[in-house]
DNA sequence: CATATATCAGGTGCACTGAAATGA
DNA sequence: CTCATTTCAGTGAACCTGATATAT
């Protein structure tokens, strides 16, 4: 029985979501995120662990919500990081004298030891990533995706916020 | 070799992680989920109730194992996916007599309507999305990011598994 | 017997929200 | 007073594991 649907779009494209990039990002960004997933399991810690290491190891005695706004990581998230970090022996945390609201954070010599071995997983987790693609073609995608992140937001609601995006929302009116 | 501080390497490269492809990849794979999923959340549905339905609509009455494998959704996310299309009347499931294990899906006439509304809502999500890159570099991107997630799986225990990653891992041991 | 399907119960990391307490 | 910082409590979606019942 060939109906053929007149209003069906026979299969001009095999897939909508596959072949856009939405999909291809999302894809490439869960293959990226098991790499160093699977790296820094091996060190005990996760990747917000590592960025947030790094940051206080390169800015010196910061604050966490300096930390949290350099990585995009949430304030609340960083409690729970640095938590840990501390826990393990990593930073260190004292109020800041000049501004008792703050915490100031520091690394500690534990901490920068750790991270040059968390540096040389990371290293690896980018290697398997980039593997398929020339020396060229990763600059490449490189200053693709550099294009494409620091691109403003192009939401028509709330013009211009290059970087940070947005809430969570809250609707779920037909489904669930 | 020198002592002293020889071994720390000073603040040679501005930041670690950042300029790194696994945080391009990661913050450029987060603003495509907000931006696709602001659009779909204005019908109410999410990202792969999306996916789901183009599948079912594409492939014709399926299984839900095969829907699964085709997105690389998990089986049992798959589950609570069908029951929301279900009950929006977009799909319908009915067992299949020919293998009675297997749920045939097929796409109602309700969802062959609702996806083109969503098919509009996606393709707009990828339009905010790339508005920073000419159509030659869209195209670039799109090749090197195809690349990377059609690689085999550079994982030297489990050598070639193209395309599906590996699991959560259990350890946990130095932090949290 | 082994295999595949659908389902359920749960766990974890991540990105968020809202509110509180504190202090500038 | 407003504003910023830290903290806590909790939500939601995505990704994952394991077990179960059922049928091939």
């Amino acid at each position: 029985m060939d109906v053929s649907e007149s209003c069906e779009q026979q299969s001009h494209s095999a897939e909508r979501l596959r072949g856009t990039a939405l999909w291809f990002l999302g894809r490439a960004s869960l293959r990226a995120q098991h790499y160093t997933h699977e790296q820094l399991a091996k060190a005990g810690i996760r990747k917000w662990h590592y960025g947030v290491l790094a940051v206080v190891a390169e800015r010196g005695p910061t604050t966490q919500a300096a930390i949290g706004r350099r990585l995009r990581v949430d304030r609340s998230d960083m409690v729970a990081l640095l938590n840990d970090l501390e826990a393990a022996g990593y930073v260190h945390r004292e109020p800041d004298p000049a501004d008792r609201r703050r915490n100031s954070v520091t690394i500690t010599a534990e901490g920068k030891r750790a991270l040059k071995e968390f540096d040389a997983l990371v290293l690896e987790a980018e290697r398997m990533l980039l593997e398929p693609l020339s020396s060229k073609e990763r600059e490449q995608l490189l200053g693709l995706l550099e294009r494409i992140v620091t691109a403003p937001c192009a939401d028509r609601t709330d013009p211009a916020d290059p970087g940070g995006l947005h809430p969570r929302g809250q609707p779920k009116s037909r489904l669930s």
